[in-house]
DNA sequence: CCACACATTGCACAGCTTTGCAAATATTGA
DNA sequence: TCAATATTTGCAAAGCTGTGCAATGTGTGG
């Protein structure tokens, strides 16, 4: 074989050419671009020059080997098209980016395994942090990246870890509450719509919605017809309201099952929203807020949850603080009677 | 001030302190975890076994710097929260994992000047390459990238640049496809309708479908009526549908769009579709495929797009090939009469 | 004009890895 | 058993940067 194997590609320019060409020693221009570093304006303008005319720019890597700080934040996620995780991507990299990280998206593909090894990246990359926020992370990989002194945050999960910083929503009283706005609006039969997934903040939900009916006397009935996502709540309401008993009024543990719930009632069982049936969401995407729904839903405090995500990877010291646990707060649209 | 400047944090652990470990020396850790590299079986499991121990694992950094590969890819992409943006990202991720590399994602928020600072972290992170799906990068620095080893790819976008990968979709034939599926369908009054914020793609959508128009003997109105997004497709139904000469056959630059015109049309106006209006889309956003809407759109090869993506990232010569335009697919729903 | 404080600069080391080269060891064949 | 290969191993250099330390230059007050 003649390729034998990949050889080296061109180097790219460094900071000694960079000093070369300006006629200074190499400290300065490092020194010119370390902020707080002491050079004279005249060298600095000097290294500037001739370091636009070379297209030189810092090498992170090398930076990080010896600061100990590479500016990496990793994320791990999964389903990243869906709007609700589509969306934390989004005001996470913007929040990240704004105080000077860069953020490295590891996608799990739904897979449990491939956290593992998204773990493993992180480590191998020396990130400063990791938000995961799909899969649950083997505990012993979690312990090693806090020992290599990783910020590890995890959203919206509370698997029994020691060690990691975690950051949720109060699932459980937004759940009661959906609960008891089903009941005022004169509900009779109740649902929970949720997914064969069993992630633990919407099994959360579905449990404290279960539980909260049940103090009101009313067997709420539970439907699980398959993946978090629009299908399974279509599917949820063929199942449901095909059954001699229909429920008048449903909880979904996620807005995007509610929205496949919603159509398909209204296009398969031409019910009326809300006249013959009340709907509540959780989460809030946008689509919720489209003409066609007009969801009564549970907003996710997204905003505070990136603020905390930055606040802890900017942190100084290591100690994890008390586990943060956001409140909700309800959207009131069209699909729950007032 | 105690907290003075922030202090180096506490090493994580090294190849060197495994093979103290192993009692081999650093280099046999290091041909270890390197493929096609030569090791006894028998040290082999030694350093293994001392590396579980301690916990160690290879510093890519490290590694990038004397091999000149980082495995980073960086993916340039604002409004990741819409639909189709969040694909790509979903797509592109795992695809990329999947021939060991691993993405850095940079949002620009919007803001042109952002994607320069994007291409500068590319460079201070010397990524293995470059994907950028928003945003109209500065000629001169993509020369840099390029210049630098870093192979470059524009998605979507046709800036007369000379040096980067070009893949897009052949919008101007499917928009033509779109105005003749309306005019078969019976149309007479056309529209289309776009956004203002002059995207190329969409602009070339805009165009031909106009040109194909014209060429039918009819004037496509054309309607702009804000960023691209579900509430400007509404915004333009109102305007389009509140003249006396209302169009019966609308083609809209994005899925988007289609589904707020769709929802206003048919909320506030009653129009039925598509007895009384067609509607044509644009992506095939998964949204598009909801029971409320059924939109007859076209399928952006999302899949092949990728592919080309891992391609030209593992290709070896850095030289750029011909620009690649892939065909759509055309997806028959319910919103254009046959 | 001198002593002193202060800002700037350069040297050299540290940080972690991969890899060419030569030495050491193991394997094979006669 | 010995020579001739083939495999494995260690040394040392390279890749790029930040920073402590000492040396140099500049400015100020008396």
């Amino acid at each position: 074989m003649s390729g034998a194997k990949l050889k080296l590609k061109k180097a790219s320019i460094s900071a000694h050419k960079v000093a070369e060409r300006a006629g200074v020693s190499r400290s300065a221009v490092s020194r010119t671009f370390t902020d707080g570093a002491s050079v004279s304006p005249s060298t600095r303008a000097k290294v500037i020059a001739a370091a636009n005319e070379l297209g030189y720019h810092v090498n992170h890597l090398a930076r990080g080997l010896i600061q100990h700080r590479t500016g990496i934040v990793c994320l791990i996620v999964a389903e990243m098209q869906t709007p609700f995780q589509a969306t934390i991507v989004e005001m996470a990299t913007r929040r990240l980016q704004a105080i000077g990280k860069v953020v490295m998206v590891l996608n799990t593909a739904g897979q449990p395994e491939n956290v593992e090894a998204a773990l493993r990246q992180t480590l191998n990359y020396r990130a400063d942090a990791t938000v995961v926020v799909s899969g649950s992370p083997p505990a012993s990989l979690v312990k090693t990246c806090i020992d290599n002194g990783q910020r590890v945050i995890l959203i919206n999960r509370d698997d029994p870890l020691t060690g990691p910083e975690f950051i949720s929503v109060e699932n459980e009283s937004a759940a009661r509450e959906a609960c008891l706005m089903l009941h005022r609006a004169g509900c009779q039969r109740l649902a929970v719509v949720s997914s064969t997934a069993g992630t633990p903040s919407l099994m959360t939900r579905e449990r404290a919605f279960v539980a909260a009916a049940a103090e009101l006397g009313i067997e709420a009935m539970v439907c699980r017809a398959g993946p978090t996502g629009y299908k399974t709540g279509a599917d949820g309401a063929r199942q449901l309201l095909a059954a001699s008993r229909r429920p008048d009024g449903v909880f979904c543990v996620t807005d995007l099952l509610a929205l496949g719930f919603m159509d398909a009632a209204r296009l398969e069982f031409r019910m009326q929203i809300p006249d013959d049936l009340c709907v509540v969401g959780f989460d809030d995407i946008s689509e919720a807020g489209w003409l066609a729904y007009d969801l009564t839903t549970f907003r996710q405090p997204l905003s505070e949850i990136v603020d905390h995500i930055a606040l802890i990877v900017e942190k100084e010291d290591g100690d994890p603080g008390e586990p943060i646990s956001l409140p909700t707060q309800v959207v009131w649209r069209k699909t729950v009677r007032p």
